[in-house]
DNA sequence: TTCATGACCTC
DNA sequence: CCTTGTGTCATGAA
Protein backbone atom coordinates (compact mmCIF):
# COMPACT_ATOMS: atom_id res chain seq x y z
CA UNK A 1 0.00 0.00 0.00
CA UNK A 2 1.60 3.64 -1.26
CA UNK A 3 1.55 6.20 1.41
CA UNK A 4 0.15 9.52 1.13
CA UNK A 5 -2.18 9.32 -1.81
CA UNK A 6 -3.21 12.82 -2.91
CA UNK A 7 -7.13 13.23 -2.51
CA UNK A 8 -9.53 16.57 -3.14
CA UNK A 9 -11.93 17.57 -0.51
CA UNK A 10 -14.58 19.57 -1.48
CA UNK A 11 -16.24 21.57 0.49
CA UNK A 12 -19.61 22.88 -0.06
CA UNK A 13 -21.76 25.31 2.36
CA UNK A 14 -24.90 23.65 3.44
CA UNK A 15 -28.22 26.11 1.87
CA UNK A 16 -25.48 28.75 2.22
CA UNK A 17 -27.00 32.25 2.20
CA UNK A 18 -30.02 30.90 4.04
CA UNK A 19 -27.78 29.47 6.94
CA UNK A 20 -25.88 32.80 7.08
CA UNK A 21 -29.31 34.75 8.01
CA UNK A 22 -29.79 31.93 10.58
CA UNK A 23 -26.15 33.04 12.10
CA UNK A 24 -27.55 36.71 12.15
CA UNK A 25 -30.56 35.54 13.44
CA UNK A 26 -30.46 32.72 15.55
CA UNK A 27 -34.16 32.94 16.75
CA UNK A 28 -35.06 32.05 12.66
CA UNK A 29 -33.25 28.32 13.54
CA UNK A 30 -35.97 25.88 13.25
CA UNK A 31 -38.28 28.23 11.28
CA UNK A 32 -38.36 27.60 7.42
CA UNK A 33 -36.51 30.45 6.03
CA UNK A 34 -36.11 31.62 2.45
CA UNK A 35 -33.38 34.03 1.09
CA UNK A 36 -35.40 35.77 -2.24
CA UNK A 37 -34.39 38.03 -4.56
CA UNK A 38 -37.26 40.38 -5.16
CA UNK A 39 -37.93 42.07 -8.14
CA UNK A 40 -41.16 43.54 -6.69
CA UNK A 41 -42.50 43.44 -3.10
CA UNK A 42 -44.20 40.57 -3.27
CA UNK A 43 -42.54 39.52 -6.18
CA UNK A 44 -39.47 37.31 -6.76
CA UNK A 45 -37.94 33.89 -6.62
CA UNK A 46 -35.80 31.46 -4.09
CA UNK A 47 -32.54 31.80 -4.15
CA UNK A 48 -31.68 30.03 -1.25
CA UNK A 49 -33.83 27.75 1.84
CA UNK A 50 -33.10 26.16 4.79
CA UNK A 51 -33.80 22.57 5.29
CA UNK A 52 -36.51 23.26 7.80
CA UNK A 53 -38.57 24.82 4.41
CA UNK A 54 -37.08 22.38 1.93
CA UNK A 55 -38.93 19.58 4.02
CA UNK A 56 -42.44 21.84 4.06
CA UNK A 57 -41.32 21.61 -0.27
CA UNK A 58 -39.88 24.92 -0.95
CA UNK A 59 -37.31 24.69 -4.06
CA UNK A 60 -35.02 26.79 -4.89
CA UNK A 61 -35.49 28.66 -7.88
CA UNK A 62 -39.36 28.53 -7.12
CA UNK A 63 -41.32 31.74 -7.09
CA UNK A 64 -42.12 33.47 -4.06
CA UNK A 65 -45.79 33.56 -4.42
CA UNK A 66 -45.79 29.78 -4.37
CA UNK A 67 -43.71 28.96 -1.79
CA UNK A 68 -45.76 31.35 0.50
CA UNK A 69 -49.03 29.80 -0.90
CA UNK A 70 -47.54 26.04 0.09
CA UNK A 71 -46.06 26.98 3.54
CA UNK A 72 -47.60 29.74 4.87
CA UNK A 73 -44.91 30.60 7.86
CA UNK A 74 -42.20 30.65 5.43
CA UNK A 75 -40.10 33.83 7.00
CA UNK A 76 -38.46 35.51 3.18
CA UNK A 77 -35.69 37.80 3.46
CA UNK A 78 -33.51 39.56 0.89
CA UNK A 79 -30.59 38.61 -0.54
CA UNK A 80 -27.70 40.49 2.12
CA UNK A 81 -24.81 39.52 -0.44
CA UNK A 82 -21.99 41.48 1.65
CA UNK A 83 -22.86 39.70 4.65
CA UNK A 84 -22.37 36.50 2.92
CA UNK A 85 -19.74 37.58 0.65
CA UNK A 86 -17.85 38.19 4.23
CA UNK A 87 -18.60 35.20 6.03
CA UNK A 88 -17.13 33.03 2.68
CA UNK A 89 -14.08 35.30 2.52
CA UNK A 90 -13.32 34.59 6.21
CA UNK A 91 -13.84 30.78 5.51
CA UNK A 92 -11.78 31.11 2.37
CA UNK A 93 -8.87 32.60 3.52
CA UNK A 94 -8.90 30.04 7.02
CA UNK A 95 -8.63 27.61 4.38
CA UNK A 96 -6.14 28.65 2.18
CA UNK A 97 -4.04 29.56 5.26
CA UNK A 98 -4.07 26.05 6.32
CA UNK A 99 -3.91 24.17 3.22
CA UNK A 100 -1.54 24.66 0.56
CA UNK A 101 -3.45 23.93 -2.72
CA UNK A 102 -7.24 25.16 -2.35
CA UNK A 103 -9.50 26.88 -5.14
CA UNK A 104 -12.34 29.04 -4.54
CA UNK A 105 -15.34 27.39 -7.21
CA UNK A 106 -17.93 29.56 -6.02
CA UNK A 107 -19.11 31.97 -2.91
CA UNK A 108 -19.69 28.86 -1.22
CA UNK A 109 -17.51 25.87 -2.22
CA UNK A 110 -13.72 25.24 -2.53
CA UNK A 111 -11.45 21.74 -3.49
CA UNK A 112 -8.70 21.09 -1.45
CA UNK A 113 -5.90 18.77 -2.00
CA UNK A 114 -5.13 16.82 0.97
CA UNK A 115 -2.89 13.89 1.48
CA UNK A 116 -4.17 10.81 3.33
CA UNK A 117 -2.61 6.92 3.33
CA UNK A 118 -5.95 5.48 3.93
CA UNK A 119 -9.85 6.37 4.80
CA UNK A 120 -9.44 6.72 8.24
CA UNK A 121 -6.99 9.30 7.43
CA UNK A 122 -9.35 11.26 5.19
CA UNK A 123 -12.07 10.87 7.68
CA UNK A 124 -9.71 12.70 9.91
CA UNK A 125 -8.79 15.37 7.51
CA UNK A 126 -12.18 16.42 6.64
CA UNK A 127 -13.88 16.57 10.11
CA UNK A 128 -10.50 18.96 10.90
CA UNK A 129 -11.76 21.05 7.43
CA UNK A 130 -15.44 20.79 9.28
CA UNK A 131 -14.04 21.63 12.59
CA UNK A 132 -12.18 24.74 11.13
CA UNK A 133 -14.94 26.35 9.09
CA UNK A 134 -17.60 26.05 12.27
CA UNK A 135 -14.45 27.85 14.03
CA UNK A 136 -13.88 29.90 12.06
CA UNK A 137 -17.24 31.21 10.72
CA UNK A 138 -20.04 29.35 12.68
CA UNK A 139 -21.10 27.83 9.34
CA UNK A 140 -21.50 24.21 8.94
CA UNK A 141 -20.84 22.62 5.70
CA UNK A 142 -20.75 19.20 4.28
CA UNK A 143 -17.44 17.51 3.12
CA UNK A 144 -16.55 15.10 -0.02
CA UNK A 145 -13.33 13.31 -0.58
CA UNK A 146 -12.44 11.47 -3.40
CA UNK A 147 -9.06 10.82 -5.72
CA UNK A 148 -10.76 13.59 -8.13
CA UNK A 149 -12.84 16.49 -8.23
CA UNK A 150 -15.74 14.40 -9.84
CA UNK A 151 -15.91 12.22 -6.95
CA UNK A 152 -15.40 14.29 -4.14
CA UNK A 153 -18.01 16.58 -5.61
CA UNK A 154 -20.32 13.24 -5.47
CA UNK A 155 -19.60 11.99 -2.39
CA UNK A 156 -20.51 15.58 -1.27
CA UNK A 157 -23.68 15.76 -3.05
CA UNK A 158 -24.72 12.48 -1.58
CA UNK A 159 -24.10 13.23 2.15
CA UNK A 160 -25.77 16.87 2.34
CA UNK A 161 -26.41 18.45 4.97
CA UNK A 162 -23.67 18.38 7.71
CA UNK A 163 -22.17 15.21 5.70
CA UNK A 164 -18.54 14.20 5.42
CA UNK A 165 -18.11 11.67 3.35
CA UNK A 166 -14.78 9.56 1.28
CA UNK A 167 -14.96 7.49 -1.21
CA UNK A 168 -11.30 5.97 -1.87
CA UNK A 169 -10.10 5.26 -5.31
CA UNK A 170 -10.81 1.24 -4.59
CA UNK A 171 -14.36 2.20 -4.56
CA UNK A 172 -14.91 4.78 -7.15
CA UNK A 173 -15.87 2.89 -9.80
CA UNK A 174 -18.56 0.61 -7.88
CA UNK A 175 -19.58 4.48 -6.36
CA UNK A 176 -20.18 6.16 -9.57
CA UNK A 177 -22.40 2.92 -10.91
CA UNK A 178 -24.42 2.89 -7.99
CA UNK A 179 -25.34 6.61 -8.80
CA UNK A 180 -27.70 8.09 -11.03
CA UNK A 181 -26.77 9.26 -14.09
CA UNK A 182 -28.31 12.68 -12.85
CA UNK A 183 -25.63 12.97 -10.31
CA UNK A 184 -22.70 13.22 -12.21
CA UNK A 185 -22.00 16.81 -12.60
CA UNK A 186 -22.79 18.39 -16.20
CA UNK A 187 -25.25 15.95 -16.54
CA UNK A 188 -28.25 18.19 -16.69
CA UNK A 189 -31.81 17.59 -17.85
CA UNK A 190 -30.43 18.10 -21.83
CA UNK A 191 -28.63 15.88 -21.70
CA UNK A 192 -30.20 13.09 -19.57
CA UNK A 193 -33.28 13.46 -22.11
CA UNK A 194 -30.58 13.11 -25.16
CA UNK A 195 -29.32 9.57 -23.19
CA UNK A 196 -32.36 8.19 -22.72
CA UNK A 197 -32.99 8.61 -26.91
CA UNK A 198 -29.90 6.25 -26.82
CA UNK A 199 -31.82 3.94 -24.53
CA UNK A 200 -29.63 4.50 -21.50
CA UNK A 201 -31.00 5.77 -18.32
CA UNK A 202 -28.52 4.54 -15.72
CA UNK A 203 -25.01 4.94 -15.54
CA UNK A 204 -24.45 1.07 -17.23
CA UNK A 205 -26.35 1.57 -19.71
CA UNK A 206 -24.12 4.94 -20.51
CA UNK A 207 -20.86 3.03 -20.25
CA UNK A 208 -21.94 0.97 -23.23
CA UNK A 209 -22.06 3.53 -25.28
CA UNK A 210 -18.27 3.94 -27.32
CA UNK A 211 -16.19 7.81 -26.72
CA UNK A 212 -16.97 7.89 -30.56
CA UNK A 213 -21.00 7.75 -30.06
CA UNK A 214 -20.71 10.27 -26.78
CA UNK A 215 -18.41 12.58 -28.87
CA UNK A 216 -20.68 12.63 -31.89
CA UNK A 217 -23.89 13.35 -29.60
CA UNK A 218 -22.20 15.87 -26.94
CA UNK A 219 -19.75 17.50 -28.41
CA UNK A 220 -15.69 16.54 -28.56
CA UNK A 221 -15.28 18.32 -24.98
CA UNK A 222 -18.39 17.34 -23.49
CA UNK A 223 -18.40 13.58 -25.09
CA UNK A 224 -14.56 12.65 -23.55
CA UNK A 225 -15.93 14.22 -20.19
CA UNK A 226 -19.24 11.95 -19.64
CA UNK A 227 -17.65 8.56 -20.96
CA UNK A 228 -14.74 9.14 -18.16
CA UNK A 229 -17.30 10.27 -15.67
CA UNK A 230 -19.01 7.26 -16.20
CA UNK A 231 -15.70 5.59 -15.17
CA UNK A 232 -14.62 7.87 -12.03
CA UNK A 233 -12.11 9.68 -14.49
CA UNK A 234 -11.56 12.92 -14.16
CA UNK A 235 -8.39 14.46 -14.58
CA UNK A 236 -9.32 18.28 -14.57
CA UNK A 237 -6.58 20.13 -12.03
CA UNK A 238 -6.80 22.21 -9.27
CA UNK A 239 -6.89 25.94 -10.37
CA UNK A 240 -5.47 27.85 -6.98
CA UNK A 241 -5.67 31.49 -8.47
CA UNK A 242 -9.35 31.64 -10.48
CA UNK A 243 -9.47 35.08 -12.68
CA UNK A 244 -13.30 36.24 -13.17
CA UNK A 245 -13.39 36.49 -16.79
CA UNK A 246 -16.24 38.68 -17.36
CA UNK A 247 -19.23 40.58 -15.21
CA UNK A 248 -22.92 40.82 -15.65
CA UNK A 249 -25.77 42.52 -13.93
CA UNK A 250 -29.40 41.48 -14.82
CA UNK A 251 -32.56 43.16 -13.85
CA UNK A 252 -36.42 42.86 -14.41
CA UNK A 253 -38.17 45.33 -16.79
CA UNK A 254 -41.07 45.89 -15.11
CA UNK A 255 -42.27 49.63 -15.98
CA UNK A 256 -39.20 50.47 -16.19
CA UNK A 257 -37.50 52.57 -18.96
CA UNK A 258 -35.46 50.55 -20.42
CA UNK A 259 -32.50 52.86 -21.31
CA UNK A 260 -32.51 54.08 -17.82
CA UNK A 261 -32.47 50.51 -16.71
CA UNK A 262 -28.85 50.26 -18.70
CA UNK A 263 -27.50 52.94 -17.16
CA UNK A 264 -28.57 51.37 -13.99
CA UNK A 265 -26.91 48.02 -15.10
CA UNK A 266 -23.93 49.94 -16.39
CA UNK A 267 -23.29 52.09 -13.03
CA UNK A 268 -23.26 48.82 -11.08
CA UNK A 269 -21.05 46.67 -13.22
CA UNK A 270 -18.84 49.61 -13.34
CA UNK A 271 -18.65 49.54 -9.68
CA UNK A 272 -17.47 45.99 -9.66
CA UNK A 273 -15.17 46.31 -12.30
CA UNK A 274 -13.40 48.40 -9.81
CA UNK A 275 -10.71 49.73 -12.37
CA UNK A 276 -10.30 46.46 -14.45
CA UNK A 277 -10.60 47.92 -18.20
CA UNK A 278 -12.80 45.67 -20.55
CA UNK A 279 -12.86 45.23 -24.43
CA UNK A 280 -15.97 43.40 -24.79
CA UNK A 281 -19.43 44.66 -24.11
CA UNK A 282 -22.78 42.08 -24.74
CA UNK A 283 -26.14 42.97 -24.01
CA UNK A 284 -28.92 39.68 -22.89
CA UNK A 285 -32.27 40.30 -23.47
CA UNK A 286 -34.44 38.12 -21.88
CA UNK A 287 -38.51 38.03 -23.64
CA UNK A 288 -42.06 37.46 -22.00
CA UNK A 289 -41.45 33.85 -23.01
CA UNK A 290 -37.98 33.66 -21.10
CA UNK A 291 -36.57 33.37 -25.06
CA UNK A 292 -33.10 34.90 -25.16
CA UNK A 293 -31.41 37.09 -27.81
CA UNK A 294 -27.78 38.54 -27.38
CA UNK A 295 -25.74 40.72 -28.69
CA UNK A 296 -21.98 41.76 -28.38
CA UNK A 297 -19.55 44.26 -29.65
CA UNK A 298 -15.31 44.00 -29.38
CA UNK A 299 -13.69 47.49 -29.35
CA UNK A 300 -10.88 49.00 -31.12
CA UNK A 301 -9.53 49.39 -27.81
CA UNK A 302 -9.53 48.85 -23.82
CA UNK A 303 -12.27 51.10 -22.27
CA UNK A 304 -12.34 52.07 -18.62
CA UNK A 305 -15.03 54.51 -19.02
CA UNK A 306 -18.76 54.12 -17.31
CA UNK A 307 -19.78 56.33 -20.08
CA UNK A 308 -18.60 54.04 -22.95
CA UNK A 309 -21.00 51.18 -21.22
CA UNK A 310 -23.36 52.89 -21.07
CA UNK A 311 -23.51 54.26 -24.81
CA UNK A 312 -22.87 50.46 -25.94
CA UNK A 313 -25.35 49.01 -24.00
CA UNK A 314 -27.69 51.16 -25.21
CA UNK A 315 -26.86 50.82 -28.89
CA UNK A 316 -27.05 47.19 -28.93
CA UNK A 317 -30.01 47.17 -27.20
CA UNK A 318 -31.62 49.15 -29.70
CA UNK A 319 -29.67 47.06 -32.74
CA UNK A 320 -31.73 43.93 -31.01
CA UNK A 321 -34.91 46.02 -30.82
CA UNK A 322 -34.71 46.68 -34.68
CA UNK A 323 -34.83 43.00 -35.26
CA UNK A 324 -36.71 41.76 -32.35
CA UNK A 325 -39.40 43.98 -31.24
CA UNK A 326 -40.88 41.81 -28.69
CA UNK A 327 -42.22 42.65 -25.38
CA UNK A 328 -39.03 42.38 -22.88
CA UNK A 329 -38.60 40.95 -19.38
CA UNK A 330 -35.54 41.38 -18.01
CA UNK A 331 -31.97 42.91 -19.61
CA UNK A 332 -28.58 41.93 -19.11
CA UNK A 333 -25.22 43.71 -19.14
CA UNK A 334 -22.17 42.28 -19.67
CA UNK A 335 -18.47 43.29 -19.87
CA UNK A 336 -15.13 40.65 -20.87
CA UNK A 337 -12.13 40.27 -22.72
CA UNK A 338 -10.80 42.14 -19.49
CA UNK A 339 -7.74 43.62 -18.33
CA UNK A 340 -6.95 43.65 -14.64
CA UNK A 341 -5.33 47.04 -14.00
CA UNK A 342 -4.58 47.39 -10.38
CA UNK A 343 -4.55 44.65 -7.41
CA UNK A 344 -7.46 42.72 -5.81
CA UNK A 345 -9.90 45.13 -4.13
CA UNK A 346 -12.67 44.73 -1.13
CA UNK A 347 -15.32 44.74 -3.74
CA UNK A 348 -13.59 41.32 -5.58
CA UNK A 349 -15.21 39.37 -2.62
CA UNK A 350 -18.20 41.54 -2.41
CA UNK A 351 -20.78 40.05 -5.28
C1' DT B 1 -11.21 36.23 -34.53
C1' DT B 2 -15.76 37.61 -33.61
C1' DC B 3 -20.28 36.64 -32.47
C1' DA B 4 -24.59 34.10 -31.21
C1' DT B 5 -26.52 30.49 -28.79
C1' DG B 6 -27.21 26.99 -25.54
C1' DA B 7 -26.11 23.77 -21.59
C1' DC B 8 -25.07 23.73 -17.01
C1' DC B 9 -24.15 25.36 -12.28
C1' DT B 10 -26.25 26.90 -7.72
C1' DC B 11 -27.86 29.62 -4.31
C1' DC C 1 -49.29 38.87 -11.97
C1' DC C 2 -44.59 32.01 -11.91
C1' DT C 3 -40.25 31.35 -13.25
C1' DT C 4 -33.67 35.81 -10.00
C1' DG C 5 -29.25 36.80 -11.04
C1' DT C 6 -24.49 35.26 -12.33
C1' DG C 7 -20.82 32.96 -14.48
C1' DT C 8 -18.05 29.42 -17.51
C1' DC C 9 -17.44 26.82 -21.39
C1' DA C 10 -18.25 24.66 -25.91
C1' DT C 11 -19.85 24.77 -30.55
C1' DG C 12 -20.72 26.36 -35.03
C1' DA C 13 -21.04 29.84 -38.39
C1' DA C 14 -19.24 33.81 -40.60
Amino acid sequence: MINHRKLIALVDMDYFFAQCEELKRPELKGRPVAVCMFTAPERGAISSANYVARELGVKVGMPVSIAKQQVNELVTLPVDMSYYSSLSFKIMGALIAKYKKVEVASIDEAYVEINASNNKDAVGIGSAIKDLVLKESGIICTVGIGQNKLIAKMACDSIKPNGLRVVMPEESAEFIEKSSLNAIPYIGNKTIERLGILGCYTVNDAKKLTVEQLEKEFGNKKGIFIYNALRGIDDRAIQTNRVRKEYERFATLGNNDPFNLIDELSASLFLRLSGMKFQEIGIIVIYEDMSVRTKAITLKFLASSVDVLKAEGKQLFREIQAVDGRKVRRIGLRVSKLKQTNYLSLSDYTN
